[in-house]
DNA sequence: TTGAAAGCGGTACCAC
DNA sequence: GTGGTACCGCTTTCAA
């Protein structure tokens, strides 16, 4: 590994002091044009590379944001990380993306790990197992949450009205004559599925339609698990008519398990997913769903932590994002026969 | 932001001086259990977080591996990224995940970023725009290839057998009875979709099948641009009676493209997909799939790394896992009518 | 087993 | 506009 070039290298070569051609290179308005041209000109020579570990070390700023979401795997994630890269990269900040697995060790561990390396802010989403915020609470960095944010008002969130969202999307349903909906809810104890299920019961009141709790699902994030659990409940609750799934991943499971119970979408049971992921129009029956910003939540949480960062103080402490029903043919109402 | 705790801190409360301090956090064996003991309990109380970019500035390590893949969205970089982590992590290594969106500068951006935070190594995936390996030659680090990997066997890389993968698949397809295979390539100039097609033009050789140019199909990965390519190639040539498709995620499209057509799958045509994603079993028809063992690939890539920075030599300078092919409805074979 | 001190490669303050 | 230099927090010789 070859000796790397530093700004002494480029100093003692152009008879100059490192701290010239530290200005130089960082376009400090205090040198000469001449000088900076001459210093960037043999930096580009001698294919000199600045080192972040150095410059942070002293300035404390390494221009590193860190991201820590429960699963890179996961629709929103991967299209939020590309708002919040399109953001930071223009400002010249880089992301260092953490996943958690779902798994609270794995989200202290990471956390710990973006500390030791000084980033100058952290994104994170909360993992499925995270109850309490002891970890967060006094990182002493900028930090915004996104997504799966907590219910402390003290942190800068972003993220939708999860109640509301499945309230519109079990009002579809419900207004196109479904009466039985299945809630596909994931693993136990997800805050936002829990948002989501508040929706869905407050959509059932206004239409005066009873509740089954037993149609409330829970599963693992688990290819197989989905499927099984609703075809065990469509054996056992056969006035199934409806099924709303956290994410169109899961809908996908279900379209299989209702196809293999030998029922058909949407005359039988409609189906709504939630994320709108880019798939979902070409599923077979093509696949409603409830669609979320993910794309601009990423932009907004990368504009108010570079907000954080600079100082400035922040007026609202929430960002709450627009959703909105997207009709496909799994939903299509039942015309009346005959 | 309050003064972080350093090893001076601890030193002066212990009556130490840093360099114990630090060989006891170090758990050097020079240091006495009890000392050791001593520094950890303070350590924890205060909670010393150490700076990596300190200990990395003076030890040339810091623990921190870079991953350069086109898009963590792609499923067998997501998942190949797991295994990777799940070998590194167990080492207690970091990875700063970059992704290149398939853009050459994009890649020789990340590139500059990794080395100016000096990651002690680096597991890479080429770009779709990728032609000429300049900004990887002189990179002065340890440095693994991973599925879309260079001709050039200076590096280590791991991979599969393109070539042969395909092979399998359309060899498959032409067994079924099938004579006019669509080939699903991707954006023009993708090395694997080269490769492949070599594949898919050798089995028709062997199975004495005339090869169609106009069936080999690119497109960009952009939601719809495969569905309309297919559409109109299957408008152009009705006799179409198989498709294989570069990914699952763009044999979604093709289904969605056949049904629209009129024609259903398999009975008219069959699609083969590629790389077995988690959801392809539950599509319907389920999708028949060429799988690679992307988790392995991304724990064998970090096994490699992890050899090259310990500066082991390595034996073997490319590793090609097996692929083989899924079997599922949409490839069923058609039964003579009647 | 521990201490002393010299860096690692930049940045930032104070001179001039 | 540029030079001199202390210093960021840790690691690593060399001594003791």
């Amino acid at each position: 590994m070859a000796q790397k070039v530093t700004i002494y290298d480029i100093a003692k070569a152009l008879d100059l002091t490192p701290a010239t051609v530290s200005r130089a290179l960082n376009d400090s308005y205090e040198i000469s044009e001449s000088t900076k041209e001459k210093v960037r000109a043999l930096a580009r020579q001698l294919n000199y590379q600045p080192n972040r570990m150095a410059s942070g070390l002293r300035s404390k700023r390494n221009k590193m944001i860190g991201i820590l979401v429960p699963n890179i795997a996961y629709h929103f994630n991967s299209s939020a990380i590309a708002g919040i890269e399109e953001v930071l990269g223009a400002q010249g900040y880089r992301t260092i993306i953490c996943q958690t697995h779902e798994k609270l060790d794995r989200e202290i561990e990471n956390l710990k790990d973006l500390v030791s390396i000084r980033v100058d802010g952290l994104i994170a989403s909360l993992s499925a197992e995270t109850l309490q915020l002891d970890h967060f609470q006094d990182l002493q960095m900028p930090l915004v949450f996104i997504d799966r944010v907590p219910i402390d008002d003290r942190f800068i969130r972003i993220h939708i009205d999860n109640e509301d969202a499945a309230y519109k999307g079990v009002q579809h349903l419900l207004q196109s004559g479904r009466k039985h909906i299945a809630w596909l809810a994931g693993p136990e104890g997800l805050d936002i599925a829990e948002r989501r299920y508040r929706g869905y019961c407050r959509a059932h009141q206004e239409a005066e339609t009873s509740i089954d709790p037993q149609l409330k699902i829970h599963f693992h994030f688990k290819p197989g698990d989905p499927y099984h659990r609703l075809r065990q409940t469509i054996q056992e609750k056969p006035a199934i008519d409806a099924v709303f799934s956290i994410n169109d991943r899961i809908a996908i499971e279900a379209l299989a398990a209702i196809r293999d119970a030998g029922k058909s979408v949407p005359q039988d049971i409609a189906v709504m997913g939630f994320n709108n992921e880019s798939i979902s129009p070409w599923l077979y029956p093509s696949l409603s769903s409830v669609s979320q910003p993910s794309f601009e939540m990423g932009r907004e949480a990368a504009l108010q932590l570079l907000g954080l960062i600079k100082g400035q103080k922040m007026q609202s402490r929430s960002f709450v994002f627009e959703t909105h029903i997207v009709e496909r043919g799994s939903t299509l109402p039942v015309l009346v026969k005959g």
